[in-house]
DNA sequence: ATGGTAGACCTTCTA
Protein backbone atom coordinates (compact mmCIF):
# COMPACT_ATOMS: atom_id res chain seq x y z
CA UNK A 1 0.00 0.00 0.00
CA UNK A 2 1.39 3.30 -1.03
CA UNK A 3 0.84 5.89 1.42
CA UNK A 4 1.68 9.58 0.49
CA UNK A 5 1.87 13.22 2.15
CA UNK A 6 1.86 16.75 0.09
CA UNK A 7 1.50 20.68 1.42
CA UNK A 8 -0.20 21.38 -1.88
CA UNK A 9 -0.82 25.17 -1.31
CA UNK A 10 -4.00 25.51 -1.94
CA UNK A 11 -5.69 22.47 -3.97
CA UNK A 12 -8.19 24.39 -5.95
CA UNK A 13 -4.91 26.46 -7.10
CA UNK A 14 -3.13 23.82 -7.81
CA UNK A 15 -5.61 20.72 -9.33
CA UNK A 16 -4.08 20.30 -12.10
CA UNK A 17 -0.43 19.81 -10.94
CA UNK A 18 -2.28 17.77 -8.25
CA UNK A 19 -4.54 15.44 -10.44
CA UNK A 20 -1.39 14.70 -12.98
CA UNK A 21 0.82 13.52 -9.87
CA UNK A 22 -2.42 11.29 -8.82
CA UNK A 23 -2.29 9.88 -12.02
CA UNK A 24 1.68 9.23 -12.16
CA UNK A 25 2.03 8.24 -8.62
CA UNK A 26 -1.27 5.82 -7.68
CA UNK A 27 -1.04 6.58 -4.34
CA UNK A 28 -3.61 4.09 -2.55
CA UNK A 29 -3.78 7.26 0.29
CA UNK A 30 -3.09 10.75 0.02
CA UNK A 31 -2.62 13.13 2.76
CA UNK A 32 -2.81 16.34 1.68
CA UNK A 33 -2.41 20.11 3.91
CA UNK A 34 -2.51 23.47 3.03
CA UNK A 35 -5.79 22.85 1.28
CA UNK A 36 -7.12 26.42 1.88
CA UNK A 37 -10.56 26.31 1.51
CA UNK A 38 -13.85 25.07 3.15
CA UNK A 39 -14.90 20.84 2.86
CA UNK A 40 -17.68 22.53 0.24
CA UNK A 41 -15.13 24.65 -1.91
CA UNK A 42 -12.97 21.44 -2.33
CA UNK A 43 -12.54 19.60 -5.74
CA UNK A 44 -13.97 16.25 -4.97
CA UNK A 45 -15.48 14.96 -8.16
CA UNK A 46 -12.14 15.61 -9.06
CA UNK A 47 -10.98 12.49 -6.97
CA UNK A 48 -13.92 11.08 -6.71
CA UNK A 49 -13.34 10.59 -10.90
CA UNK A 50 -10.00 8.87 -10.14
CA UNK A 51 -11.57 6.39 -7.77
CA UNK A 52 -10.77 8.12 -3.72
CA UNK A 53 -13.13 8.41 -0.95
CA UNK A 54 -12.44 11.38 0.77
CA UNK A 55 -12.21 12.73 4.40
CA UNK A 56 -12.04 16.94 4.58
CA UNK A 57 -11.06 19.12 7.55
CA UNK A 58 -11.00 22.62 5.92
CA UNK A 59 -11.30 26.26 6.61
CA UNK A 60 -11.71 29.74 4.73
CA UNK A 61 -8.54 30.84 3.24
CA UNK A 62 -5.78 29.23 5.43
CA UNK A 63 -4.57 25.76 6.02
CA UNK A 64 -6.92 22.32 5.31
CA UNK A 65 -6.17 19.02 5.80
CA UNK A 66 -7.60 16.08 3.72
CA UNK A 67 -6.92 12.34 4.03
CA UNK A 68 -7.97 10.77 -0.14
CA UNK A 69 -8.25 6.88 0.12
CA UNK A 70 -9.68 4.00 -2.67
CA UNK A 71 -10.70 2.26 -0.13
CA UNK A 72 -13.71 3.59 2.66
CA UNK A 73 -12.45 5.55 5.31
CA UNK A 74 -13.87 4.93 9.45
CA UNK A 75 -13.51 6.71 12.44
CA UNK A 76 -12.61 10.03 11.21
CA UNK A 77 -11.78 12.33 13.87
CA UNK A 78 -11.52 16.28 12.84
CA UNK A 79 -8.80 18.62 14.71
CA UNK A 80 -6.29 17.96 17.45
CA UNK A 81 -7.29 17.05 20.72
CA UNK A 82 -6.52 18.79 24.06
CA UNK A 83 -7.93 22.27 23.03
CA UNK A 84 -11.41 23.45 22.63
CA UNK A 85 -10.78 26.92 21.46
CA UNK A 86 -8.32 26.04 18.57
CA UNK A 87 -10.15 26.89 15.61
CA UNK A 88 -7.03 26.11 13.15
CA UNK A 89 -7.63 23.13 10.54
CA UNK A 90 -4.47 20.90 11.06
CA UNK A 91 -5.60 17.55 11.64
CA UNK A 92 -7.38 15.05 10.37
CA UNK A 93 -7.30 11.25 11.43
CA UNK A 94 -9.12 8.50 9.76
CA UNK A 95 -8.56 4.40 9.86
CA UNK A 96 -8.05 2.86 6.22
CA UNK A 97 -10.24 0.32 5.99
CA UNK A 98 -9.29 -3.26 4.27
CA UNK A 99 -7.90 -7.03 5.60
CA UNK A 100 -5.51 -4.61 8.29
CA UNK A 101 -7.04 -1.53 8.61
CA UNK A 102 -4.02 1.74 9.52
CA UNK A 103 -4.93 4.66 10.90
CA UNK A 104 -3.60 8.09 9.21
CA UNK A 105 -3.67 11.00 10.64
CA UNK A 106 -2.59 14.26 7.92
CA UNK A 107 -0.52 16.98 10.02
CA UNK A 108 0.17 20.17 9.13
CA UNK A 109 1.93 21.39 12.09
CA UNK A 110 1.82 25.27 12.77
CA UNK A 111 5.09 27.59 11.04
CA UNK A 112 5.62 29.24 14.11
CA UNK A 113 7.36 32.21 12.71
CA UNK A 114 8.33 34.90 13.74
CA UNK A 115 9.71 33.20 16.89
CA UNK A 116 9.74 36.36 19.50
CA UNK A 117 5.49 36.18 18.99
CA UNK A 118 2.35 34.04 20.30
CA UNK A 119 2.70 32.33 17.08
CA UNK A 120 6.08 30.53 18.02
CA UNK A 121 4.25 29.40 21.34
CA UNK A 122 1.28 28.10 19.76
CA UNK A 123 3.18 26.04 17.06
CA UNK A 124 5.28 24.72 21.00
CA UNK A 125 1.63 24.11 22.42
CA UNK A 126 0.34 22.69 19.30
CA UNK A 127 3.59 20.14 18.91
CA UNK A 128 2.60 18.99 23.41
CA UNK A 129 -0.88 18.17 22.10
CA UNK A 130 -0.27 16.13 19.12
CA UNK A 131 2.70 14.48 21.69
CA UNK A 132 0.20 13.75 24.32
CA UNK A 133 -2.31 12.42 21.09
CA UNK A 134 0.40 10.42 20.07
CA UNK A 135 0.82 8.61 23.33
CA UNK A 136 -2.64 7.51 23.18
CA UNK A 137 -2.64 6.56 19.58
CA UNK A 138 0.44 4.27 20.40
CA UNK A 139 -1.10 2.77 22.73
CA UNK A 140 -3.55 1.30 20.86
CA UNK A 141 -0.47 -1.20 19.55
CA UNK A 142 -2.40 -0.98 15.86
CA UNK A 143 -0.66 0.16 12.48
CA UNK A 144 -0.07 4.16 12.91
CA UNK A 145 1.13 6.65 10.28
CA UNK A 146 1.15 10.31 11.36
CA UNK A 147 2.35 11.96 8.23
CA UNK A 148 2.60 15.52 6.89
CA UNK A 149 4.04 19.06 6.81
CA UNK A 150 5.70 18.72 10.81
CA UNK A 151 7.57 22.33 9.90
CA UNK A 152 10.86 21.40 11.78
CA UNK A 153 14.13 20.81 10.15
CA UNK A 154 15.08 17.77 12.36
CA UNK A 155 18.90 18.41 12.05
CA UNK A 156 21.25 20.37 10.45
CA UNK A 157 22.20 17.86 7.39
CA UNK A 158 18.17 18.64 6.53
CA UNK A 159 18.82 22.30 5.05
CA UNK A 160 21.20 23.23 2.31
CA UNK A 161 22.01 26.04 4.35
CA UNK A 162 21.71 25.41 8.16
CA UNK A 163 22.95 28.82 8.80
CA UNK A 164 19.92 30.41 7.50
CA UNK A 165 17.80 29.12 9.50
CA UNK A 166 19.57 29.65 12.93
CA UNK A 167 16.48 32.51 13.89
CA UNK A 168 13.45 30.81 12.15
CA UNK A 169 11.18 28.43 14.09
CA UNK A 170 11.37 25.55 12.25
CA UNK A 171 15.01 24.96 13.53
CA UNK A 172 14.76 26.07 16.68
CA UNK A 173 16.24 23.92 19.49
CA UNK A 174 12.76 23.91 20.93
CA UNK A 175 11.29 22.54 17.59
CA UNK A 176 13.63 19.93 17.58
CA UNK A 177 13.48 18.69 20.96
CA UNK A 178 9.71 18.21 20.72
CA UNK A 179 9.90 16.48 17.51
CA UNK A 180 12.63 14.29 19.16
CA UNK A 181 10.52 13.93 22.27
CA UNK A 182 7.55 12.98 19.34
CA UNK A 183 10.46 10.37 17.74
CA UNK A 184 10.99 8.99 21.09
CA UNK A 185 7.93 7.89 22.47
CA UNK A 186 8.23 5.03 19.71
CA UNK A 187 8.06 5.71 16.14
CA UNK A 188 10.05 5.40 13.35
CA UNK A 189 10.71 8.02 10.76
CA UNK A 190 10.33 6.55 7.48
CA UNK A 191 12.39 8.29 5.65
CA UNK A 192 15.30 7.74 7.98
CA UNK A 193 14.58 4.38 8.10
CA UNK A 194 15.09 3.47 4.59
CA UNK A 195 17.25 5.93 3.30
CA UNK A 196 18.33 8.96 4.97
CA UNK A 197 20.41 10.40 2.64
CA UNK A 198 21.62 13.61 2.98
CA UNK A 199 20.55 16.46 0.82
CA UNK A 200 17.50 15.06 -0.03
CA UNK A 201 14.75 17.84 0.90
CA UNK A 202 10.76 18.52 0.89
CA UNK A 203 10.61 21.99 0.38
CA UNK A 204 12.16 25.13 -1.79
CA UNK A 205 11.04 28.26 -1.32
CA UNK A 206 9.47 30.37 -4.57
CA UNK A 207 11.49 33.31 -3.62
CA UNK A 208 15.54 33.64 -4.95
CA UNK A 209 15.89 31.12 -6.79
CA UNK A 210 15.65 28.59 -3.83
CA UNK A 211 14.58 25.32 -6.31
CA UNK A 212 17.22 26.24 -9.23
CA UNK A 213 20.29 26.69 -6.61
CA UNK A 214 18.48 22.88 -4.93
CA UNK A 215 18.69 25.67 -1.19
CA UNK A 216 16.02 22.79 0.45
CA UNK A 217 14.84 22.19 3.61
CA UNK A 218 13.22 18.74 4.70
CA UNK A 219 10.07 19.24 6.74
CA UNK A 220 7.34 17.04 5.36
CA UNK A 221 8.02 13.45 7.59
CA UNK A 222 6.10 10.42 8.11
CA UNK A 223 6.74 8.56 11.82
CA UNK A 224 5.43 5.25 11.60
CA UNK A 225 4.17 2.94 15.05
CA UNK A 226 5.95 -0.47 15.59
CA UNK A 227 2.99 -2.44 13.86
CA UNK A 228 3.87 -0.36 10.76
CA UNK A 229 7.30 -0.07 10.74
CA UNK A 230 7.67 -4.06 10.15
CA UNK A 231 5.51 -3.18 7.09
CA UNK A 232 7.54 -0.48 5.95
CA UNK A 233 9.51 -1.20 2.64
CA UNK A 234 10.08 1.89 1.03
CA UNK A 235 10.24 6.03 1.02
CA UNK A 236 10.75 8.02 -1.79
CA UNK A 237 10.83 11.69 -1.74
CA UNK A 238 9.27 12.73 -5.41
CA UNK A 239 11.45 15.55 -6.14
CA UNK A 240 11.25 16.05 -9.80
CA UNK A 241 7.46 17.27 -9.27
CA UNK A 242 8.64 20.76 -8.02
CA UNK A 243 10.33 21.52 -11.53
CA UNK A 244 6.99 21.17 -12.96
CA UNK A 245 4.66 23.96 -13.88
CA UNK A 246 3.01 25.87 -11.25
CA UNK A 247 4.71 23.39 -8.25
CA UNK A 248 3.71 23.48 -4.96
CA UNK A 249 6.59 24.77 -2.85
CA UNK A 250 6.67 20.90 -1.19
CA UNK A 251 6.92 18.15 -2.86
CA UNK A 252 5.24 14.67 -2.49
CA UNK A 253 6.34 12.20 0.04
CA UNK A 254 5.34 8.63 -0.34
CA UNK A 255 5.71 5.45 1.84
CA UNK A 256 5.39 1.97 0.96
CA UNK A 257 3.89 -0.45 3.30
CA UNK A 258 3.59 -4.48 2.89
CA UNK A 259 -0.20 -5.01 3.26
C1' DA B 1 19.84 45.84 4.86
C1' DT B 2 16.53 44.65 1.61
C1' DG B 3 13.74 42.04 -1.31
C1' DG B 4 12.85 38.30 -3.56
C1' DT B 5 7.31 34.59 -4.70
C1' DA B 6 2.73 32.58 -4.13
C1' DG B 7 -2.22 32.19 -2.64
C1' DA B 8 -6.55 33.88 -0.76
C1' DC B 9 -9.14 37.92 -0.89
C1' DC B 10 -10.38 42.85 -0.42
C1' DT B 11 -5.89 45.06 2.30
C1' DT B 12 -3.20 42.56 4.44
C1' DC B 13 -1.97 37.96 6.33
C1' DT B 14 0.43 33.66 6.04
C1' DA B 15 4.12 31.12 4.60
Amino acid sequence: MRVATWNVNSVNARLETVVRWFEEAQPDVACLQEIKCVDEKFPAEAFERLGYNLAIHGQKTYNGVAILSKTPLEDVRKGLPGDPTDEQARYLEAVISGPRPVRIASIYLPNGNPISTEKFDYKLAWMARLNAHAKDLLALEEPLALVGDYNVIPEARDAAHPEHWTKDALAQPESRAAFQALKWLGFTEAFMAVDGAPESYTFWDYQAGAWQRNNGIRIDHALLSPQAADLLTGCVIHKHVRGWEKPSDHVPVMIELNL
